[in-house]
DNA sequence: CACCAATCTCTTGCATGCAAGGAACGTTAG
DNA sequence: CTAACGTTCCTTGCATGCAAGAGATTGGTG
């Protein structure tokens, strides 16, 4: 879930470009915006610039880079409008994915939930934000592989890689008092999933998200929307 | 919104091998399954293997075909189980989007659709099945686009790609009786918009796409999931 | 001093060549 | 006749070469 988008079913060299890019998009180790070259990172990675082109490829099919034709690659910048958009997706998407659940019924998902909110709760009590960051990602990742239904793990996959949330998850749960509320939040969504209340389950998981992404707007300062020219890790 | 899917910045000749290619897939032009070779499309196309691997590429991307390395290039045989998911993930995004578009309230989008279901009445009248299937699709279109959010026609198009829908709706509107209620289910959930009632038109929506969903697979007879090894248009 | 223009370099787009890996076929042994 | 094996052909994966276009830099001019 955490990486493999698309459908890369390439064996080798090219495989390992695309998810090495894809990570270092995701994990902000490039800075959005930033420019890259197929023949710096063919050099980089030992290969040619083939591999790297097609990686390049696929990547704006994601959603990650844009390549601007016999002018270059560059890491995209969600405008402030697009950042909208996706979390309006993701609200979609996981709430669909907390009614599947429920109507699933009793799937060994649901034990993981558990187990996760388990581990959650130890980690929001000794305020272990960093673990607690992973624990999120991985309760809604469960969430939506419980939905059992891989087209919406594919879209959700790509929406994630495209928000590049593992950075941001960590600034929503800087806001005061957020930890506790998105943990609380989850408890709520797993008890209706249980009871096997698909609506309920639905509208809370996207308030849920709809919390989520303010307190992560919150946590912005500047939305940082203009294409930077900055020329860093060229 | 018909085609174009990902985000083909391309200017030339590759930009035109992957939307030929698409539409040759969504038309059902060529066979779920076949074998696409890149020899035999570079020559009829009258370019090298270059830009046709990287449509192959993005094309994967988009769920139209399955690159098997080292052994060809494939049209995608959704299986039955994908179809499902397919539509479960229509029922979403066709359902967010009648409730968004109920939420906008007065936009262009409304006139153009009022203006498509009076065509569409006409269309149902005589029996013109033919024009009203473009109506339908003209429908569900008008609807996407006018929930404003272009993540959720990004995800959209690559859906309705991935389906080949374009075949299918004729398949359903052939059912006894379906033309009309499909046509009488668009009026009340376009009414439902013009009350800016959300929930309602969601609702509906979603109850609108499974009942085509239903006519539709009562128009299919086989399945035919197998990958078939059948070498047609080799 | 400001502005315009020509050039010059760096970027990608495409063509092509070579090699590695499968799959299918024909062959041969049991 | 069947089954296992070896070979051949066909497929794509990757490397490289060349050309065209865009952008930045620099020189010239008003």
């Amino acid at each position: 879930m955490t990486e493999e988008a698309g459908g890369s079913t390439t064996t080798s060299i090219q495989a390992k470009v695309i998810a090495e890019m894809r990570a270092r998009i995701i994990s902000g180790e490039v800075d959005p915006g930033a420019p890259l070259s197929e023949l710096v990172l063919a050099d980089e990675f030992g290969v040619s610039r083939t591999p790297v082109r097609e990686a390049f490829k696929q990547l704006q099919t994601e959603g990650l880079v844009e390549i601007r034709p016999r002018v270059g690659t560059f890491v995209t910048t969600p405008s402030r409008r697009e950042i909208t958009e996706l979390f309006e997706m993701k609200e979609l998407l996981e709430g669909a994915a907390a009614r599947l659940l429920a109507q699933r019924g009793r799937v060994p998902e649901i034990d993981r939930l558990r187990h996760n909110l388990a581990e959650a709760d130890a980690a929001v009590a000794r305020d272990d934000r960093e673990h607690y960051a992973e624990l999120v990602g991985e309760f809604h990742d469960l969430l939506i592989t419980g939905a059992d239904n891989s087209k919406l793990e594919a879209h959700y996959t790509t929406l994630m890689n495209q928000l590049a949330y593992p950075r941001l998850v960590k600034t929503s749960l800087d806001q005061p008092g957020r930890p506790l509320q998105s943990d609380r939040e989850h408890h709520l969504v797993l008890e209706l999933i249980i009871q096997k209340d698909g609506d309920s389950a639905e509208q809370v998981m996207r308030e849920h998200v709809r919390a989520s992404r303010r307190a992560l707007l919150a946590g912005l300062p500047a939305p940082g929307p203009g294409p930077s020219t900055d020329p860093a890790r060229t």
